[in-house]
DNA sequence: TCGCTATTTAACAGATGCGTTATATAACGT
DNA sequence: ACGTTATATAACGCATCTGTTAAATAGCGA
């Protein structure tokens, strides 16, 4: 499980905003959550760590779970790709979306407003789903 | 279902990256992926606004969809709530996990699982997990 | 070794997600 | 009204996720 999907859990979310502030062992993380068996936890943190989001260190007969900010950059730098402008306050955002709107024109393909264009030289959005995916198909 | 699931898949993900540039129309964004059929990428669609991460604009029969930037916001914060420290760079990691582990000590809340059930008056992180739901906790 | 605490693993059930094909809806042009 | 294009919805199968209980594993102390 990647760490995209790892964190489409609100209870990984729970554990990692747990573990923010500070290390915490396996059974009071599962305190931590009392509509969970303790076992469910368990599985969690065992998603958490193959997603490489926490690290464990063992003390003693326990299991202590950190942070393993690392694994987030994964995301982090996802949503920043994703960004390219628009940061986030939605000022700069609206500013940004139309500054980009009035220079994407100029060098990209249009892709919008005049209704029935012909066939621009689509980059990668090949030829029709459809007949590409009827030929062979029953019925 | 929340931006945080929209987001954990990687068609959807690959749907974004596409509108990152500018909009597309639904049967644009189809062909993009070859792989699925079109009511496949139409389902995702659908996903992605409700979501709250993409709009649609119709435009004679066709549907053109364009990144929502707000929704991402959801996101955004919740990355931002959980670096407070460790920014990404691992220097500044490293140092913030050191003297956070001397320095904090108080100061969070557990995480709301949902529906009704709970104990939000469990001070901390209690004893012993096993105990605590042993006492009169079957469902 | 025994017994206790802490945690994981196993086995299974129910919910949910994603894909498919078939069909419905929408808007256009003739 | 009809045919075509564009897109969404319906119905369904199957895999995966999440939770449960029961049992296994691990470390400690007597």
């Amino acid at each position: 499980m990647d760490a995209f999907a790892a964190v489409a859990d609100p209870t990984r979310r729970g554990v990692l905003r747990l573990l923010r502030d500070r290390e915490r062992a396996a059974g009071d993380l599962a305190v931590a959550f009392p509509a969970l068996s303790q076992p469910a936890v368990s599985r969690h943190l065992r998603v958490l760590r193959e997603a490489g989001l926490v690290t464990v260190r063992i003390d003693e007969q326990r299991r202590l779970y950190s942070l393993r900010p690392e694994g987030l950059v994964e995301i982090e730098s996802w949503l920043t790709s994703l960004r390219t402008f628009w940061s986030q306050g939605l000022d700069a955002l609206e500013r940004h979306l139309d500054v980009q709107t009035a220079a994407k024109a100029a060098g990209e393909e249009p892709a919008k407003r005049d209704s029935k264009r012909s066939k621009p030289s689509k980059s990668r959005l090949a030829k029709s789903a459809h007949a590409q995916r009827k030929e062979g198909k029953r019925r």
